[in-house]
DNA sequence: CCATGGCGTCAAGGTCCCGTCAAGGCACCT
DNA sequence: AGGTGCCTTGACGGGACCTTGACGCCATGG
């Protein structure tokens, strides 16, 4: 089974997540500082690193550089509250997912079973994403919400399309910018408000209460199917 | 099952194409030279047509354009080690592959079943194409809207006919240029308004509101049936 | 308790694209 | 040579789309 490099200083913490993941199957090891952390991901090789931010020794940020410089294996971050600006510049540096603390172990599961998911032998090119509420065909470039044939944008089709290609998955806002936009945007937040707003407007049945366009502030948005 | 048309003008090498492909549940036609093919490949609606590149009357390519001219069906190439040209030429004229006489069974078989599954999910082979307001005929090269015959010139076909052989997906604005004008053609988009417009002139009951040619703005144009 | 920052929503302005018409030029047929 | 399509090209309204600013709301933090 997958071998999971547990990173947290905590030793409760640290020991329950062992537990449960070890319950589902994983293989676990666990280090309790960025130094450590390092060493296992480089010795080890987990298939997957949850990171605590909170470490004594070294920055969040800084492991995940380091692994970054050699590896591409999925690191799924756990953050306090108050490491807004920390959970930022890790998931810029290139981790994959956060969880903000305090999170109940089935979400922290689900996380760990999606980014495993996506790191598993190149999913194949998806062509049509369904979900309850609408279908997205990405080769037809068509989508029908409602049963009814839902006329987009070309802006609102792009921002969309970059969302539906990363199903589950957390989108910087950054990246969805520089994507939809151009690489010299990537701070006008405000085109994504409006968009984001339309699309919800087209697409949700609630979009004050959106299901599928989910905001994670400060950070992104994610698209849950 | 699906039908397999063979085109080979050698008897033995047609006839061991044959047993070899019912054998393995294909329905099978044969034909022994271009004309043929053609004829075959339009009143028989194969499912992949397999053809060799050596034939008496006509070059191999010739068949592959006239195929490509109406239909969309697999085209999988014999060629001989001396035809390395025709094979290329046979490849851009349209066909999806190629096998390098002598080759074993398995390998032809193998190469079958990868063309029909890139194939599928299969719309049958289409020759004809009816909407509530007009028919179009793309093997007989022809249209009738609102019961009469209505005549187009080469370019109002050939645009149509990408934007039929596409139903209900979206077809970017360069590529019916570059399929339509040619290659060195991909920013003159005045020429897709002047032409659309005169389509849908000829085609749609109501102009101004089409129907079934689609604009969708600033990307492409779709067509539905 | 209030202040703050991010988010969602709306409306208005300006720009770009689309549809349409008409004239010119070229090739082909008679 | 003349005529007849057909393709190309320019001009011009009208509408769709993107951008931008303003405002209210909620959650967070002091």
């Amino acid at each position: 089974m997958t071998r999971v490099l547990v990173v947290d200083d905590e030793p409760a913490l640290a020991r329950a997540l062992a537990i449960n993941l070890r319950a589902h199957g994983y293989d676990v090891d666990v280090a309790s500082d960025g130094r450590g952390a390092l060493a296992a991901a480089s010795t080890r090789l987990p298939g997957l690193v949850v990171l605590d931010l909170g470490l004594p020794d070294m920055d969040g940020v800084q492991v995940v550089e380091g692994i970054r410089g050699w590896s591409t294996v999925p690191v799924l971050v756990l953050s306090a509250r108050h490491e807004q600006a920390q959970k930022v510049a890790a998931l810029d540096a290139g981790a994959d997912d956060y969880i903000t603390k305090p999170f109940g172990m089935n979400e922290l599961l689900a996380r760990v079973r999606a980014a495993l998911r996506r790191a598993s032998p190149a999913e194949p090119p998806l062509a049509r994403v369904v979900t309850g509420s609408f279908v997205v065909d990405l080769a037809a470039h068509t989508v029908v919400a409602g049963g009814r044939d839902v006329r987009l944008t070309p802006t609102e089709w792009h921002l969309l399309e970059v969302l539906v290609r990363n199903p589950g998955r957390l989108v910087l806002q950054r990246q969805l910018l520089q994507e939809v936009w151009g690489p010299q945007y990537g701070n006008e937040s405000n085109y994504l408000r409006v968009y984001v707003s339309q699309l919800r407007r087209k697409l949700e049945p609630d979009p004050p209460r959106p299901r599928h366009i989910i905001t994670e502030p400060g950070v992104g948005y994610r698209f849950e199917p």
